[in-house]
Order: structure tokens, then C-alpha cells, then sequence
DNA sequence: AGCCCTATTGCACACGCGTGCAAATCGAGC
DNA sequence: GCTCGATTTGCACGCGTGTGCAATAGGGCT
């Protein structure tokens, strides 16, 4: 420590090996793991590291190996519930793994995510991970060109050279249908979003699949965002119509809002008169005052595939792309007629 | 772009020099602001940059200054609403002012916080925004010796050189004081949680004060987390007394829970046998299941705040600490009695 | 003591870029 | 055509670290 408090600015390793009587080379190979120094030499340089206040700078260390062990983690609403807890999942598991991650929100992901990109290629980022969003095609071919792994989180890109890894948004979407079909529902309606991303189509078109194969009509919204209040218009609208008993909500900020209006405004009961699905299993969804009955997304096994192929990436760099398909699993709790269950505790 | 379409390796300023047919100084000259290049020679290197997909290493343009352009956002927790809305607002903002935004999130804040400051000091960012977490007294220390910022958003820790942006956290809990007692109630409880943090207290202790002024009887409530089940769990607990007929919980989370558990659980009336104020202003306070009356931080004024030290400290690093201080605004919604807000759009 | 094999050390170069300094170029004015 | 000043260009060094290579030290054996 210096004596005045502040010294502006870091201590190198040339001036450990001085205080410690080594080589620079000396004190760079204590701090590289596997490489060959003595005991004592160690034990001399970490201690006037210590006294020094030492701290490898691992920008020019990444130059060296002209990669960093950055991560890029590209995103828009990144406040949104389901996003924010995929986010906080993955960045913890980043950093337990000895990655960085360096984090792109969009402002706004039409325009803003392929400059975001390009920007945190200059970090030379060892993978990028995009939560949601579609990176423009010009980008992502960048990306791998350099070498650079591109994942993608629910989001198909085929024919691009990339990892995915989705949860079974198809098999969540017919689940859905069955279950309300099993509940008797004979006028059903899907709400999504005008966002027609591959995860919310993947959801919608099974479920109404499904349905028309059962024989069972049903109304198909998609305007709006994928939030709390189109889930509140979506019900305004479709509501008027009183012989729909039945909604998915490919979302469950859109079932929630879509709750909120059917019984405060439209005087609906739920489940006996009408009954919700939601997707995601968001922490609100548990909430007493809403009890969804919903699809969790395996968010941890989402984030654990991640960074297994993070990790391969690494490793074997040229190895063949793929796409993990994790199950989403019913959340059975009040929101669909007969078939609710006891009682939580949160 | 190479024939084989995977080079694996990024382009440098010399592969661009020589295919320009100009000296590698040019090429740095030609991408950084300000330096002199003649317009035929800058339009030659961007043509070639273009073609090969040049992108300048950040790594070693930071090296040479001995500071790169990232900002380390730590904290915890950074799935609940109010933290993410911070973190996406925050981190908007700094890709906007041009800087990139590193992100810790401590998995158990009090064991990780020190080693992820730690670890991205290494990357020699040029300032640290703890948003919420208490970091190591020691490690603060090391960032400002090492002429590292360190700005604490909702926290205090006297005694420090770091710049501290706060929400009014006592004004807060005065007003919802007098708020409560113009409504008329007469038998008060605050419930909060048994991370004592200082904004946590500021507001608790504000409120206790000015409703013990008014020689109203208060509980205080201090256990368990800062979430939705502690709030439950609050209202289970104080509600046998029923006598209470207002409750300041410090954060909406809890006060949502609350308000859950004082309706279906213990059969209270809200706002007429119970009045319940929040603080935060999430976006579920304002769903129509709840219309919780609350005060809102002002995410965007701390935002701005936050960025205007940085900027400050990148050019006058030593100039004194201070502390800003941003009022929090009452939300006049649906759970105090008497005083309700007509009705909302969302 | 002498020899050989191994573990350790230091030197020097590389990583990709910014920039001070001197050389070169350009343009204007005579 | 020549000179002078301003602008542009290239060279070379530095930023802090990792690492191949050769030199050195150490240790066990004959």
C-alpha cells in the first residue's frame, strides 16, 4: 500500500519481480496455472504481491491468447420477469465457471443488436449467448467467420452455423391444449403477441394443432407486446364473446394480465367459467392472488446446456452445431376448471 | 470475407495496412477520433476494412491506456423487479454513453461479492457500480488506491471515498407515515426484513419516528427475506392482532405478499379494514389484483445520476465524493383507505 | 570428482494497438 | 523554380503479459 492512499493506478508485474528479487517471468508463472516455478521463488513472488496489491491484468493476457474468457450476453427486456431470472441464472453460472459476461441490453432489439454485437466483438469474446432478440444474419455470420460461438436461447436461425438450445415449446403448446380440453373446454382461444418470434409460433401452432384435431374451435390473438396490459386487451376483446372457456396465454405476464381483466373487468370466474394456461412459471405466477396454472421452462437446465456448450466450444472449436431440446412441465395450480391443485405454500 | 468462411481468428490493423497499401499507423489513425489521416488514404482503409471485417481489438487499445471502457455492475439478486429494472435500465445507459457494462451477480452476496470485485479489477474497468450488496470494506479500499471509482446505488457506507447515489429513503417513510395517519389509521405496523441494509432502515426508521410523533402505536417487523413469502409470512404473523389497520411494508414485494395473505388468508378488507403502502413501485404494484399505493424510486433519475459521476471521475478522477439524494414520489393507487386513485389504464 | 538428467530460471520476442517524433509530402506565395 | 509552413505519413517504442528456448542449477549415480 502506498503511503499517500491512492496511487492511481495498478501495480505490474515487473515491479513484483523487482520487490521479490525475481524475473518478470518468475511472477508471471506463479500466476499461470500448471506453469513451472519453485517453492520458495512462489512464495517470494505471491508475497510481495500481496504486500504490493497485485492484480494480473488480464487484458494484456488476453491479448496474448487473442481471445478473452469473455462472454457476450445479448438481450432486449432484459426486466422482464423471465428474462431476468434467465439472466441471473446463466451470469451466475458464467462467473462460478471462471467466464466474465459482459452484458448487451437493447434498448431496442430491432435496431440496436447488431451494433451491440459488433461492439462486443472488439472484446473478442470467447462465445455470445443471445437471450432474446434476433441478431440481423450479416452479424451472426460474422461471429462465426471469426471464430466466435454463437448460442441462441429459444430462438431457431436455421441454416446459420450456430448452437440452440429451446425449451419444447411445441410439446408445452399441445400439453396445453390437452389439458384444457381434458377440462371440458369447448370454445377455446390462444393469446400471443405480435412478435412472432420461433418460441411463441412454436407454442401457438401446436396448441392450435392439437385443438382442431379434437374438433374444438378456437380464436387466435396475436397483437400487442408480450406483456401484462396486451394480456388485459387481449381478454377486453376476446371476452366479449361469453362462450369462450378456455385461453392459453403463451406467455404468463399475458395470462396474468389476461386473468386480471377477465374476472375484475369482465365479472368472469375462474376456473369455473373460464379457464387460463399460462407459460414460463414466473415467480408471479405462484402468487396466491393468481395461482397459474402454467409450463415451467427449466431455466437451470437451459443455463447448465449453455455452458456445456460453452465449454465445448472451447475445446473442440470446429465440432457440429446442434439443438437441445429441454422439456417445459405442467405447473398444475387454480386456474383450470376440475383440475387444480390442493394448496401451496410459498 | 475469407473463401472458407471460418478464418477462426480476428483481422488485424496490419492485414488491413497492407491491403490498403498504407503504413499500420494509418489504419489505427483512420479508427481513432481526432488523429490526422488525409480523406484518400482514410477512405482506402475503410474500403479494405470493410472487406476483410476489421473490427479494433479493444483489448490492446485498452492495454495501451491503461483503462479500458468497461464498468463493472455488481450486486445480487438481480432477478427481483426492481433490481432487474435498475440493472436494464443502467446497463442501456452505459451502452448508450459508450461504455460496456460487465455484470456480477453474486449468487450469496456476502461470500462472492469480494472476489467478483476482485476478478473485475483485472480488467482494469474504469469504474464499479455496486447496486445493491455490501462489498468488503477492504476491496473498496484496494479500488480507490487503485484509482478505480466505486459508486453505491441505494447504500451508504460513511468513511468511504466513493460517490453515493441514494432514493430518499427517510423522506419516503415520513410521508408514508403521515399518509397512513391521514387516512386515519390508528394502530400502524412497518414490516421489513432482517437484511438491515441502510436503505431498509432509512425508510423503517423515518416511518416509526414520525408515526411515534403522532403517538400512534407501531409493530415492527424484522424477519426473514426481502420478498413476496416474508410478506405473507408478516401478515400471518401481525394480522392475529386485529387491531392493526395499516402497514407500511418497505418494498413491494412484501407489501404485495402481505396484501395477498391479509385478503385471502386472513379475510381483511383492503383499503377498508387495512390500508398497505409499498415502496418501489414495481410494475406488478400496479396490476389491477393489487392497485398497491406506493412510492416510486426513480430509476431514471439514479440511472442518470450514476452515469454523470462516471463521466465526472473519467475526467477529474480526484475531485471530492459526494453523496446525491433523489426524491422518492408517492403512487396514490387503490390500498389506502380514503385515499384511492380514480382508475387506471395500463 | 565427473557425468547425465531434470527442474528451474531468465532472456527475448510476440500479442495488437496508440502515439511522439522526425521525415516526407503538399500547397501557397514569391 | 524556390522557399516556407502546414499537413500527412511512417518508424519505432511502449502498454503488461505469456512462453519457447537456451542457459543454469541441482541431484543422484558411478
Amino acid at each position: 500500500m502506498s503511503q499517500q492512499g491512492i496511487r492511481g493506478s495498478f501495480v505490474t508485474a515487473a515491479d513484483i519481480a523487482e520487490r521479490a528479487g525475481v524475473s518478470r517471468s518468475a511472477v508471471s508463472r506463479t500466476f499461470t496455472p500448471g506453469a513451472s516455478v519453485s517453492e520458495p521463488v512462489r512464495a517470494r513472488v505471491l508475497e510481495a504481491a500481496g504486500e504490493l496489491g497485485y492484480r494480473v491484468n488480464r487484458l494484456a493476457r488476453s491479448l496474448n491468447h487473442a481471445r478473452s474468457n469473455i462472454v457476450g450476453l445479448v438481450g432486449a427486456d432484459l426486466q422482464q420477469p423471465f428474462h431476468a431470472e434467465c439472466l441471473a441464472t446463466l451470469s451466475t453460472a458464467l462467473l462460478e465457471d471462471g467466464f466474465q459476461c459482459m452484458l448487451l441490453n437493447a434498448a431496442n432489439a430491432a435496431r440496436d443488436m447488431g451494433t451491440l454485437i459488433e461492439r462486443v466483438l472488439e472484446y473478442r469474446v470467447c462465445a455470445i449467448v443471445v437471450m432474446n432478440g434476433t441478431p440481423p444474419a450479416r452479424i451472426v455470420k460474422e461471429c462465426v467467420e471469426n471464430g466466435v460461438p454463437v448460442i441462441l436461447v429459444n430462438k431457431l436461425m436455421p441454416g446459420f452455423a450456430v448452437d440452440t438450445v429451446v425449451t419444447d415449446n411445441a410439446g408445452g403448446g399441445r400439453a396445453a391444449a390437452e389439458h384444457l380440453l381434458a377440462a371440458g373446454c369447448r370454445k377455446l382461444a390462444v393469446v400471443s403477441s405480435a412478435a412472432q418470434t420461433s418460441s411463441l409460433l412454436g407454442r401457438l401452432n401446436a396448441f392450435r394443432d392439437r385443438v382442431a384435431q379434437a374438433g374444438v374451435p378456437v380464436r387466435v390473438w396475436q397483437e400487442g407486446a408480450t406483456d401484462y396490459s396486451a394480456g388485459r386487451k387481449a381478454a377486453l376483446e376476446l371476452l366479449v364473446d361469453d362462450r369462450i372457456d378456455g385461453a392459453f396465454c403463451v406467455t404468463d405476464l399475458l395470462a396474468i394480465g389476461f386473468l386480471d381483466a377477465a374476472r375484475l373487468d369482465c365479472g368472469r370466474r375462474v376456473p369455473q367459467d373460464l379457464s387460463v394456461i399460462g407459460f414460463d412459471d414466473i415467480p408471479q405466477a405462484a402468487w396466491q392472488a393468481y395461482r397459474l396454472t402454467t409450463f415451467r421452462q427449466p431455466v437451470q437446465l437451459l443455463t447448465n446446456q449453455v455452458m456445456q456448450v460453452i465449454r465445448q466450444r472451447a475445446e473442440t472449436p470446429a465440432s457440429p452445431r446442434d439443438v437441445f431440446t429441454l422439456p417445459a412441465s405442467l405447473v398444475v395450480r387454480a386456474t383450470v376448471r376440475g383440475l387444480t391443485a390442493r394448496e401451496e405454500t410459498t
